[in-house]
DNA sequence: TCTAATATTCGATGACAATCGAACAATAGA
DNA sequence: TCTATTGTTCGATTGTCATCGAATATTAGA
């Protein structure tokens, strides 16, 4: 089984979690996982291929925005609720607020 | 005198703001925007030619981040700080402070 | 062991962005 | 009107990224 790396608490930049979560596909994958709690890639209706989707999940695991854990053939995300909050109080509340209020769409 | 379009507070994106924070050089011009209040270019010390820094105002600014005064010579900006409350409660705050906390360089 | 399900990796492509230097524009002040 | 100051625009370069389809890897289950 593959090692996914994970950047460390204190490893996490403001710049990259920025970046990460400035893409609408990012945006609306966290805001589902948010929801759901736990969700494998799979679940996650995207109007992108798997590939795709797969760089999207990659992209926000190596900024420190969500975890992934191997589950079988799935790949179960998570937000890095509490690492972020430690590291970044407020921040990703606000994010995940503003996106609910202002209904940005993919694309 | 020229124009400068700046978008109005509904048509603010998050993901267009999230991204124009993004970048090490633009976090640290608003950071010291929030300092001074109002500051010209010339004013702001960052390690990139003339119109490079141009380059970064006029993202900032069609992102909605920053207000762009003309005056003589000059161009003084500012922090749409009221707009993006409005807009996205807490989120200028708590990026603000997580630049501050964390202090990432530039780099 | 074979097959289906799930996701990653790879290669290619097109778009965009950060950077620089040079040229240009606008304004203040002498 | 001339000059210095302050920024913007333009063109070029270099690099990165979002996207896709095809090929590959891994695991569960029959």
């Amino acid at each position: 089984m593959k090692y996914l790396h994970h950047p460390d608490r204190e490893e996490i930049q403001l710049s990259s979690v920025l970046y990460a979560l400035s893409d609408p596909v990012r945006l609306f994958i966290i805001s589902e996982i948010q929801r759901s709690g736990e969700r494998s890639c799979g679940e996650i209706d995207v109007p992108v291929v798997k590939s795709t989707l797969s760089h999207h999940s990659r992209t926000l695991r190596e900024a420190g925005v969500v975890h992934v854990r191997v589950h079988g053939t799935q790949r179960l995300l998570s937000l890095r609720t509490e690492d972020l909050e430690y590291r970044f109080p407020g921040l990703l509340g606000s994010i995940l607020e503003a996106y609910e209020r202002t209904g940005e769409k993919i694309q």
